[in-house]
DNA sequence: ATACTTAGTTACTTATTGTAACAGGAGGTA
DNA sequence: TACCTCCTGTTACAATAAGTAACTAAGTAT
């Protein structure tokens, strides 16, 4: 095990981290399973940007990490429970940083009201 | 006038956040330049599993979002150095957070200390 | 019977990311 | 001189990840 760079308190956790929560959708969904319990499709309907399919898939990278903890019920139709773990709710100390952060530096209008400036309809955000 | 902004735990902050540092390396360029300025080499030595292309948009990303400083200086060869805008060097308390949440879950001294069942021959490391 | 619910899966398409080669000027080597 | 390396990227192309739409199957409501 060579380690070449960072001898002391070096951040090889964060890339470990981020094989776990670095997909599109872990932080979001996560960000849901936080407020408690929730089925796939109430998930599906509190983040409608997400296809069934990466939601599926988060859920089961996520689940395969011991991270969220998923029940069958046999019920009809079949209920699917979705919870986070104890590893992780844990999580949710990063989560609140970086909310923490957007709300310093993103500075939403509904935030800081500090409507004076004349807002363009089209967003200006662009991915080059 | 109205403020139907999710009153409890408003996480909107939490997606426009990761439409900053969402992308694959952004994490852990970003992990690198907390321990002060970088050139574009440097980086890429320190982090040798990135491609440069990845690592020029990754910077050119996060440049435009004001979270990293470019320079340029018109030595020979060109130097360029990147460093964190404050806006940048606030986010290490994010880093910070999933550090410690890998030190406390990802670490195998940390899990025998929690296992108090007996388990055989898990992996705890699946990565080199 | 038709349409909708549940929780996904499958095949196909699109978007993102990775790979390898190259740019171009200056300094060192032969 | 000719060749090589350093430095900071860019470009074209290949590989991988993510998105879309249709479909499953049992039950409920119209």
């Amino acid at each position: 095990m060579s380690e070449p760079f960072c001898p002391i308190a070096c951040r090889a956790n964060v890339s470990k981290v981020l094989e776990i929560f670095g997909g599109k959708w872990s932080f979001l969904v996560l960000d849901l399973l936080f407020s408690g319990t929730k089925r796939y499709n109430q998930l599906h309907r509190q983040l409608p940007q997400i296809s069934s399919k990466a939601l599926s898939d988060t859920l089961r990278h996520l689940e395969s990490h011991g991270i969220v903890d998923r029940r069958v019920y046999a019920t009809t139709p079949v209920t699917v429970e979705y919870s986070l773990t104890p590893k992780g709710i844990d999580f949710q100390t990063v989560l609140h940083e970086m909310d923490a952060w957007g709300i310093k530096w993103l500075d939403d209008v509904q935030h800081e009201k500090r409507a004076s400036t004349p807002e363009p309809a089209v967003a200006p955000d662009n991915r080059a």
